[in-house]
DNA sequence: TTACATAATGACACAGAGTGTCATAAGCTG
DNA sequence: CAGCTTATGACACTCTGTGTCATTATGTAA
């Protein structure tokens, strides 16, 4: 569901020899081995056998190369988004829209331990950590739709989106901080937030 | 109150002769004419009469230029924060001291308009927008030492504190973007957010 | 005034990111 | 085989950001 199907434009001229998930994977690895700045562009392309522009051809930036596989997960957020169409439900329907495609999002993810390595070197460098609000945007975009779509005010439904995009991925760094296999309650605790009030917050989430 | 008060430490040598806020203002002017990318560090050094390396030194990055000035109003917050010690309390008075901190920081700013101009620059550019992460980051751990303070799990905490650094930077997009003089009333909007639960929403948030 | 300490300043050099141009190689189709 | 399409990489370039180091300007002490 994620790749397999739909090999769609096989027009002519030379076929691409370049794995970008196996070039990644490669970055991946000098990033853990040497240290993300201690590690050039150059470099990454000469442990790949390619030429440092031929790089540039598939990962736009060297953040690029950490940030990558966003796409599927957002296809995913996004499937659930327009699948909920729900004229009917406009009480409650919101939070649970966002869980879905939450939810939905991480399931299409293929190799969690793989995730958890990105958002560690995510959460290491903050210029890394920066790139979230470019990295989301689409996801953001699509929120917010979502929201608009369910009659929210745009300026209400920015800042809805704005919050559910940062509590989010501060779940996922949450987790993946910590060892265990599954971010779904983190995601979930996170997006309690926005449910709960504040000045009424349920005894869940105080200490005392 | 801002730099007014304390010029504590003139122990001897050189005293500076350039002034950074003269600087900045320059950069912005360059950047508004010729644009952000089209302007260089060098041209900037050169329209300040100064070398490119003592550039450096006042601004350790582009973006800083842009992104400069936060110190003031992260500081007032924090006051804000810390005066709001209340163990008496405990209800309703998280979103309380938020609102309170927001606020604080708005009465600091010098001039509303060159802060417009600077959030429309940071607006148009994602490289600038992303920047928000790193340099809000003194007060999200500000808002983080708040909110573990008034009784929050430190997930909690680091939920909330996302939420509200997400939402108040898109309230000031938001009236960056428009000709409000006053920023507080998209602010107070923002905060709302994580005062009303989505699936009990009040009318005014909603279009129908 | 002279000596000294301190700190600002900028000249020079450098690694690395990211971009543009262009010639070449490699596969597919007729 | 001929021609088309596309991947590839060699080369050159701009700009950011950093490090080193000599120089200059100022204030303080003798």
């Amino acid at each position: 569901m994620t790749s397999d199907d739909a090999k769609p434009p096989r027009p002519s001229g030379r076929p691409a020899t370049i794995d970008p998930d196996a070039v990644a994977g490669l970055a991946l690895d000098l990033f853990a081995e040497h240290g993300y700045e201690n590690t050039s562009m150059e470099d990454i392309a000469k442990a790949a056998g390619i030429g440092r522009k031929s790089l540039y051809r598939y990962f736009t930036s060297k953040a690029d190369l950490v940030w990558g596989g966003t796409e599927p997960v957002i296809e995913a957020s996004t499937r659930a988004f327009d699948s909920f169409h729900s004229p009917g439900k406009s009480d409650g329907g919101v939070l649970a829209g966002l869980r879905e495609a939450t939810i939905a999002g991480v399931a299409v993810i293929p190799d969690l331990a793989v995730t958890r390595g990105r958002l560690r070197l995510i959460a290491e460098h903050p210029e890394l950590t920066s790139r979230s609000y470019e990295s989301l945007a689409p996801q953001r975009e699509k929120a917010l739709a979502f929201l608009v779509e369910s009659g929210l005010t745009d300026s209400a439904a920015r800042f809805v989106s704005a919050a559910y995009l940062a509590v989010t991925f501060e779940a996922w760094l949450q987790w993946a901080a910590g060892s265990e296999p599954d971010p779904t309650p983190y995601l979930l605790a996170a997006l309690e937030v926005l449910n709960v009030p504040l000045n009424k917050a349920g005894v869940s989430q105080w200490k005392h």
